[in-house]
DNA sequence: ACCTGAACACCGTTCAAGT
DNA sequence: ACCTGAACACCGTTCAAGT
């Protein structure tokens, strides 16, 4: 006879994503998640291995959350009509998510994250909504090459803003926008160019 | 009558560095950092108030040598003379960097760090060296805002690199030297317009 | 001033037993 | 199948005592 569940895995990852937010990575326990469900601690080990496996699957989530955002912030019909404008938002919104989930953000780029073949597809696929609008923009030949270059300026850019790197004052917001438009520009010119 | 000290802070410093990059951030303890400098390990604590302070420390050590390495990457006489030469080959030296170090790396974005002001200043320093290089590339006045859209890239890419975020193939050595030219040759055009 | 052994509280994880 | 109490090994940290 099974004992009726308490909690399910959805309920256990949304609780340790609020913990992990409000916490910090390691500033909480199992059995500080485990009170958040209602249930015991040794409980949460019959649906993950461990500690590592669970916080992967919060990770999971975090991906797919971008995801939704990234769609929310440009059909692909408008990526296609206006890149520029379109990218530009998607990237506003990228720094939003990450700026609205400073400790899920940092988790999503650790490199401790074990490399499941599933947890390399969802992660793959964040940026996928985003493909429009550089194949739009340069070309499909370019556009895998022209994402590797505006990409990594996103990340680059609100990792350092919530590792506190820029220190030399300066508004911020001013930064991220020139940032993009010089990005963005810049990628305009590989139109015509090899 | 004092007992004679068995080791000493730089020392500690290194083997955590050493562990650090071996094992991982949490892949090993105080005690097996007392054991690599022959010493017990609540001697430790009478050096460092906690494995948290320690790895600061050691992130300040790490922000040093990456500063070391910029600056043989490129002397401020040829940043002067030929800044896209000169930033270039400190972008390289700073991804071979984040290569060969890349648990040290990790720590050294890691948004846990202690914010002392000691430490904001270790950090800050740490890319002063490309500093004449942005001058000389886009004027004095506009040398920030052009570190501010460089500097994220380069962090951005290897620390994507580093989790395994490039996983559509094609070169990644080629993907990161077209990045950097794109990125420095649409600075290039700041010198004039506004 | 720096070292040590002993102790403490806490934590991730296992397991046998319950339903 | 999922839950539980009890137990285990390990870990960071404290402390009183040594030199």
């Amino acid at each position: 006879m099974p004992a009726r569940p308490k909690t399910s895995d959805a309920e256990i990852i949304d609780a340790t994503r609020a913990l992990l937010e409000a916490q910090g990575r390691d500033g909480f326990s199992m059995a500080e998640i485990a009170d958040a469900v209602g249930v015991r601690t040794p409980s949460l080990f019959s649906r993950f291995a461990s500690r590592a496996a669970l916080l992967d699957r919060v990770e999971l989530a975090l991906w797919a959350a971008l995801r939704r955002e990234l769609e929310a912030a440009a059909t692909p019909s408008r990526l296609i009509k206006k890149p520029l404008e379109g990218l530009s938002a998607q990237g506003r919104a990228y720094r939003a998510f990450a700026k609205a989930n400073p400790n899920g953000y940092a988790l999503m780029f650790d490199p401790r994250a074990s490399q499941t073949a599933e947890g390399a597809a969802v992660r793959g696929a964040a940026l996928a909504p985003c493909l429009p609008g550089f194949v739009a923009l340069v070309g499909e030949d370019k556009a895998l090459a022209a994402a590797r270059v505006l990409t990594p300026f996103l990340h680059g850019f609100v990792s350092m803003e919530l590792s506190q790197a820029f220190r030399l004052g300066g508004g911020i917001d001013a930064a991220f926008e020139t940032g993009l438009d010089a990005i963005l520009s810049g990628l305009l010119t590989w139109r015509r160019s090899p």
